[in-house]
DNA sequence: TTCGATAGTTCAAATACATTGAACTATTAG
DNA sequence: CTAATAGTTCAATGTATTTGAACTATCGAA
């Protein structure tokens, strides 16, 4: 299995972190795992988007979330533990990602709210 | 020609938003129709990235902004004016939009500067 | 030291999305 | 009517995403 690619915290875009970020169930993977702070395994998110989600996409998005510089995946025993980057974020994009998450958040709400009066 | 499609501002969603800004010469056109204030052609953005686009590629990134709820087009004689939907965006999106683009502009001149020391 | 279970990655095929040249529509001016 | 300009639409091609199946890595038990 080949190493996990990190970038370096000066090749982080902004495109890269936007394009990451523009994923549903991208952007909800890195919140609970910016704001929960502890790390997480992948499997934790296995329901992340109310039906399961085959473990080769989810995969596939936690490649996207790590290559864009957001999350640190490190091997710990039989799994992989997953913590969000905030040393190597918050300087250049910490404005940015608390808004875009906050955002989220809100809108999260906002539907379930739209939802109920039916 | 088909009419162009705006979505009603309750229909905007994050998820479109941050996709449609996570394309950086949809972003560059975004901050420029929004922090430019005055409306602005199509055509006026055909060599935004430096090398000249496509006007296909071109009309297909204004159709994007347009349909995420970004910008309003409307015919004006010959051309198309095109502005950013302030009104629609300022309450949900407002902070968030206003913290990407900051990062954005931040970013492109953190480029040069490190261009320069070659 | 091998077997089985678990966690996650990689591969490859199918599907979806993006890009763009060429043809088209709409408007204006002469 | 014709030509010029601005932009859209179509269709072909190219790139990216999704996912089942096969694979690798680690651990614990026999």
């Amino acid at each position: 299995m080949r190493p996990l690619f990190h970038p370096a915290e000066d090749d982080i875009t902004v495109e890269g972190i936007l394009h990451a970020l523009s994923n549903p169930t991208r952007v909800r993977i890195f919140a609970e795992l910016a704001e929960g702070g502890c790390p997480q395994t992948c499997s934790a998110f296995l329901n992340v988007a109310g039906r399961g989600m085959p473990k080769s996409s989810l995969s596939e998005h936690f490649r996207v979330l790590r290559e864009a510089g957001l999350i640190r995946s490190k091997r710990q025993g039989i799994e992989m533990l997953n913590t969000a980057r905030h040393d190597a974020l918050h300087d250049r994009f910490g404005k940015m990602i608390t808004a875009i998450l906050e955002t989220c958040t809100r809108e999260v709400e906002r539907r379930k709210n739209q939802k109920k009066p039916r």
